[in-house]
DNA sequence: CGTCCATTTGATCAGGGTCAAGACGAGTGG
DNA sequence: CCACTCGTCTTGACCCTGATCAAATGGACG
């Protein structure tokens, strides 16, 4: 394994404001980590040995029902922290992370995170004002379950998925990783079938194209128009 | 009104390991105010000028989308904080929160948040464990938004309620504050008709007894039973 | 070339939303 | 003290959205 350097977390926003110095000693304590695609950074209900932080790739936050139903509750993005539960006050973790693709992560002890907080605040701060922005994406999450049709919820997942990971091609606005029918159900508490449908309406208006595991937003206003209100329906 | 006292909060986890002294200056700068029934301490995307303390009632707080639903994302015990978006780097309210009963609350300005963080520990340390767990809420709500019926939805709904306000009376565990079938259905994503439909039939299970704006749990027993699976219906 | 998995598409049907009407109390004003 | 009104709750009838069941198609990859 190739030596680890602090040009890995220097650009954060997480570590600003920390000296050279400080990143190095708090890369020297991370142990970095390969995970391929479709396996577990962590597994839900597992001790909270460690916190995370993606330096690579993308990754899906998922709850399992006991009976076996599997909700995806966010994506992360490189840059961001996973597994904070420690840091609220949880020994275990209250999900499972999932690779999307290849990734790379950092990983430090649980013990280390209040010792970082205390020592530089800006990493503390910013972890409360990620926590505090996830709590609202929840509550909004909530709302959306509630009061929504099921196209309007899954047209939301779509815009929310390329705000965060889209990427410009001539297709149009790509979600920057595999993500299947079944994924975007599981976003949405719908069936694959629902979205299967949906997709391949949306296919004809030309709001998309989507393929294997790929989807791209043709028409980011359009489909827009279909999650904000249901009066816009024709 | 009659002057702040320190005693107000003193028994509180919130100030756990302040000095007399130091309680004496936290109540000083808080403002009480009463606040009748039906009234909102604040409102939704309103300048997030103050955060609260409930000292005694009970609250909801609740999301209005922009069609005019609303939804109840949470009720608000007494020794709760509510309004604490600031600390999470917001400059408004992301939700409305309203008394169900006539309340007392503390009030401090929103600058003192970081003053208080940085001066009592113990304060930071709670308000954040607090956001954590709220976090977790709202993810569970999700899952069982997205995976469970409305009436395995409505039972969870009641079991946290009388979880949280349950007061034992002859009639079994009665919810301690005015609560409609409006409010259920706002609670869990139906309508007030379902919930009035679900509320009988359940009444004359012996699960439930409820009259207008009053549910008491009966049998908290089988109620679980219809929460957790399906397969225990008959 | 064969296997596996994601996807598509059709047919059916039920959970629960919507529409409509009424009953029941609780508070208000005469 | 009674009549009235308003808000909550109940209950029936109907129907639509979206789940379920079933099967076929089509790429991707070994």
């Amino acid at each position: 394994m190739s030596r680890l350097d602090r040009s890995l977390i220097s650009g954060l926003p997480l570590f600003q404001g920390l000296t050279a110095d400080n990143l190095d000693r708090v890369v020297g304590k991370a142990r970095s980590q390969r995970v391929p695609k479709g396996q577990a950074i962590f597994e839900q209900d597992a001790e909270a040995h460690a916190f995370f932080l993606l330096l690579d790739g993308h990754v899906r936050v998922v709850k399992s029902t006991p009976e076996g139903q599997d909700v995806i509750v966010r994506y992360i993005s490189p840059g961001e922290l996973i597994g904070i539960a420690r840091a609220l006050g949880r020994t275990t973790y209250p999900a499972s992370a999932v690779a999307a693709v290849d990734c790379i992560v950092l990983a430090w002890p649980s013990a280390l995170w209040s010792e970082f907080a205390a020592t530089f605040p800006a990493f503390g701060a910013h972890t409360y004002k990620t926590v505090g922005s996830r709590l609202q994406d929840a509550h909004t999450l909530v709302v959306e379950m509630s009061t929504e049709q099921v196209d309007q919820r899954v047209a939301h997942a779509l815009l929310k998925l390329i705000a965060q990971s889209g990427k410009k091609t001539d297709d149009g606005v790509l979600i920057d990783f595999p993500i299947s029918r079944q994924d975007i159900a599981e976003m949405t508490g719908t069936t694959l079938h629902t979205v299967s449908r949906l997709m391949t309406a949306w296919e004809e208006k030309g709001l998309v194209r989507s393929g294997r595991q790929k989807v791209a937003v043709t028409d980011p206003r359009r489909l827009r128009q279909i999650a904000e209100a249901h009066a816009g329906k024709e």
